[in-house]
DNA sequence: TGATCTATCGTTAGTAG
DNA sequence: GCTACTAACGATAGATC
């Protein structure tokens, strides 16, 4: 189209690239306009410019409800699959102390969700097997339970400098009675033991993580260009 | 385009509408493909069909990549807003209870993903002032850590069909120690009180509630077609 | 029968310069 | 903006399931 015909590659020359963002987003956004009224559907897109700046689309609504209708979508089942134990914990943990390092004047709840976000995101699971089994079923959840009060604990406990930015610098947190594990809660032979009083504060674990289901995904398109999608092209 | 022009307005033939809609999705999924190549970006892509399928596109690793770049540049800072008690607490109750009666076979990641994200975005926050108080900032943490911990117990308490899809169903989860409010815990002086055995469990509140920032959206482009946005056209 | 591809054709709208 | 040029796409027909 236009001229002449443009490679499908990068272009070199920083102003006509910046030229050729322009043009194409307008159009793109156009079309993603009149693909949403001519069918009644909804699109979300969301656009970064080669200097990072952020331009999104809905057809309805914010950009944040195509968000939820996604994660509503991608609410499919399998049993819980096994990971390995530690790797999700390390996986969190750099995630904070990036977070941490960079010091970024972020909202609490925010970052708070960022945390869930990127557990339940998970995308780094592998060779995992699926088990039918109540037991570890519920250790999952406590666990889960547990993780993300243990996390929050962590991060609110370092002093996250938001006075900076007329936002407050987060005192301790408070001192909380939950840290057991489902491991510590349930034995051997899957009986319940409920929590005594003596019991010693241990690193929690998850022994089940989330990931999507393949069924899932064989329903679905999912189109990149990195050629990890699993679209049916 | 085409033959003839079509007006810009819902497709009333169906089969008419699915093979518009077919085309025109592959369209712009190869518009998206040229701009993110020809412009070096990310670019994210969510498209409902009519019958409700979802085909995403990512220029880069997977949409959920391009959905965390969006929360990393949606951090963005403001005082915590003063909410109205109650009403977040309503909105996550109609949630959990929409949910339940659907009986969707969920994962209970998702799932909790889904409540904390509701929470965090909460678009109907209105007539809000900000409020520099370190008090009021702590009881907003603890009483969110408390109210995501307080949901999961409840929602969790409830059995969630899942045996009908290979899943499970959820057993009773652990007794849990922490359903003091933030209020319990720090008096009306600003002090702090340790948990007592003796406390009464008692309905948390969230007084404060988070919100996009204005400065936040003024820099960015965001479209939709119901006038809501902030684009500059 | 209805849905979903494929192919072809001709018009026009997206876009490079 | 403008202009030239071509690719997106509406219509239609035939194939497959």
């Amino acid at each position: 189209m236009g001229r002449n015909k443009l490679a499908l590659k990068k272009i070199d020359n920083p102003s006509r690239r910046k030229i050729t963002y322009s043009k194409r987003r307008d159009g793109i956004i156009k079309k993603a306009t009149e693909l949403s009224v001519l069918c009644d559907i909804d699109v979300g897109l969301l656009i970064f410019s080669p200097n990072g700046r952020l331009t999104t689309f809905s057809s309805n609504g914010r950009i944040e409800d195509i968000f939820l209708r996604y994660f509503d979508q991608s609410n499919v089942l399998e049993a819980g699959p096994i990971e390995q134990e530690g790797a999700l914990q390390e996986k969190l943990h750099e995630i904070t102390q990036k977070l941490q390092e960079r010091q970024e004047k972020m909202r609490p709840v925010s970052f708070f969700f960022l945390i869930v976000f990127a557990w339940s995101y998970n995308p780094d699971v592998v060779n995992i097997n699926s088990v039918h089994d109540a037991i570890a079923h519920q250790q999952f959840l406590n666990d889960a339970i547990q993780n993300i009060e243990k996390l929050t604990m962590e991060i609110f406990h370092e002093p996250i400098d938001l006075q900076k930015s007329g936002c407050f610098q987060v005192p301790p947190a408070a001192t909380r009675d939950a840290h057991l594990t489902a491991e510590e809660l349930v034995d051997g032979n899957g009986n319940w033991n409920p929590p005594q009083d003596d019991h010693q504060p241990k690193e929690a674990h998850l022994p089940v993580s989330p990931h999507l289901s393949l069924e899932y995904l064989r329903t679905q398109k999912h189109w990149n260009l990195q050629g990890r999608g699993q679209g049916s092209a």
